[in-house]
RNA sequence: GGCCCCAUCGUCUAGCGGUCAGGACGUAGCCCUCUCAAGGCUAAGACCGGGGUUCGAGUCCCCGUGGGGUCACCA
């Protein structure tokens, strides 16, 4: 178990909102960089600059911090390898793309955008592979005119490369297009630009999604072509959809934004990406982030493409809401309720243990807690009668509680549930049937935290005022007929 | 469609030639219980198909089939 260090590295786009599928790539490359030691490096790939988002780096960054990834290296951190940022290394594009063609390996393109449009349309009409056709090969296209720079891929022969998790993989040249390296533009594509970075800055492991496979041919060809050592290609499954199509924001939260703002835990996540292709080989499930990388390794992962299951999210956010401290819960509810934010956090405290265990994600504290924080709520009319039993008898009960509640000398948990229980007894009513209209009364609604604990955290005013409504909606009764159940004759 | 990758319960997975094919999410039932949860117990639920190799294949090989990815001056 020779644990030579590695470089590695992940090379997001500035495109948009950050993408879990970006925070997969990135958990695993900083598990293979932790365990191994080594360097972990951030590059930011910004060379589209028509789908540039000013905002998006920024975002990137912060969303894979909040998740616990950090990187040795990057365009805030700085580093040796620098700029981290591609815009900021088109010299060396420039210089790499004319030794390329110096070497014949690369050739410069006047090609129109309009005849290639032209060229592939024939191709298609003709049942052919659309791909360039070779018509600048071996023209001389002058460096002052507008040009594309393109590979120039063997029309024989075959590339083959050995992907660590899938073993070797051949393609043959003639599948493989011209590539554009340098876009009109003077920015690289991707291809030029993945290769000649990884290079300069050492990368030694590629870990990236598996729809890379196919240009892959390309990028051995460029490490060829300069007379560099080939990195370790490892190409990670894709996440998918629920119905197997690479996972996309039309059928899945895609944005690593939207899970935190939507109560999401980023241990619960990060947790959750670990399982994705992974496993400790037995039956845990729930890890640090230490024990993933304690235990990870390259052989660890599987080639199958997992589907981003929401549900088994949801459960393991639950999992790790549930061993939250209270003062960690009080924090995270504020941040994701503004009832909660505005709230004593003396009240707080006393309101999130009965709800904890209750909530897989912390967006769920509204609806459940929203009747501590409104002045009066608005328990319906049918809600508040147990099965069989009648408005005067229920109103009646209902009096008799609120007295009850009245007249108890302090109202602490354990004497109010005992006189509750007694008065239940009295009246010939189960228990479950008093709580029950008892909660909807105070609560107004039938799904609620234990109704006991709610109502000491309500206090005597607020219950007497509430079972009062309640006995209105109900209608005033003359002549309660206690004890008894009128429609059971 | 060409090329490439992949293939165990609905989903995430364990399994690395001999297992009653195990666990988790979800689903159903029961228990607990003031509702809902949480927790406990139980149940249903999978080796894609066909050939080989082998005393013996979920495990190895081949061929199908299925799913996915990719075929841009996007990454």
């Amino acid at each position: 178990m020779a644990q030579e260090p590695v470089v590695v590295r992940i090379a997001p786009s500035p495109t948009g909102d950050p993408h879990v599928g970006t925070a997969y790539t990135a958990l695993f490359n900083m598990a293979l960089r932790r365990k191994q030691g080594g360097r972990f490096i951030l590059r930011i790939d910004d060379t589209d600059r028509t789908r540039y988002q000013a905002d998006s780096e920024a975002a990137i960054q912060h969303e894979l911090r909040w998740l616990g990834i950090e990187w040795d290296e990057g365009p805030d951190v700085g580093g040796d390898a620098g700029p981290y940022r591609q815009s900021e290394r088109t010299d060396l594009y420039r210089a790499a793309v004319e030794e390329l063609i110096a070497k014949g390996a690369a050739y410069r393109c006047d090609c129109t955008k309009e005849r290639l449009e032209e060229m592939r349309a024939e191709q298609r009409k003709r049942k052919q592979q659309p791909r360039y056709d070779g018509h600048c090969r071996e023209r001389e296209v002058s460096p002052d005119a507008t040009h594309v720079v393109r590979l120039k891929v063997p029309l024989a022969g075959e590339t083959t490369w050995t992907d660590e998790l899938r073993g070797a993989i051949t393609i043959q040249n003639a599948t493989v297009d011209d590539q554009v390296l340098l876009k009109s533009d003077g920015y690289p594509t991707y291809h030029l630009a993945t290769v000649v970075d990884d290079h300069k800055m050492g990368v030694t492991h590629i870990l990236r999604a598996e729809e890379w496979i196919n240009s892959t041919p390309k990028h051995v060809l460029l490490y060829e072509a300069f007379g560099w050592p080939l990195p370790k290609f490892v190409h990670l499954p894709l996440l998918r959809n629920s119905d197997k199509s690479k996972i996309s924001k039309r059928k899945n939260p895609t944005s690593i934004t939207w899970y935190r703002e939507n109560g999401f835990l980023p241990e619960a996540l990060r947790n959750f990406l670990s399982l994705m292709g992974f496993s400790f080989g037995d039956d845990r499930e729930e890890f640090t982030l230490e024990e993933f990388v304690e235990a990870f390794s390259l052989g660890a992962i599987k080639t199958g493409g997992p589907v981003f299951d929401q549900q088994k999210l949801e459960w393991l956010n639950g999992v790790y809401i549930r061993k939250l401290g209270l003062d960690e819960l009080i924090e995270h509810v504020r941040e994701h309720s503004a009832a909660a934010a505005a709230a004593d956090p003396a009240l707080l405290r006393r309101i999130l243990p009965l709800v904890q265990e209750r909530m897989n994600r912390f967006t769920e504290f509204d609806e459940l807690c929203d009747f501590f924080f409104v002045d009066r709520v608005q328990p319906p009319h049918d809600d508040l009668l147990p099965k069989k039993r009648s408005d005067t008898n229920t109103a009646a009960v209902l009096r008799q509680a609120r007295l009850l509640v009245r007249d108890l000398p302090s109202l602490d948990e354990e004497t109010l549930e005992q006189k509750l229980r007694d008065l239940a007894e009295e009246v010939e009513w189960k228990a479950r049937e008093l709580f029950m209209a008892l909660r909807v009364a105070v609560t107004g609604k039938k799904v609620t935290p234990p109704l006991i604990e709610s109502m000491c955290v309500l206090g005597r005013e607020t219950c007497i005022e509430r079972i009062d409504a309640a006995i209105d909606v109900l209608g005033s009764p003359e002549n309660p007929i206690l004890g008894t159940s009128d429609t059971s004759a």
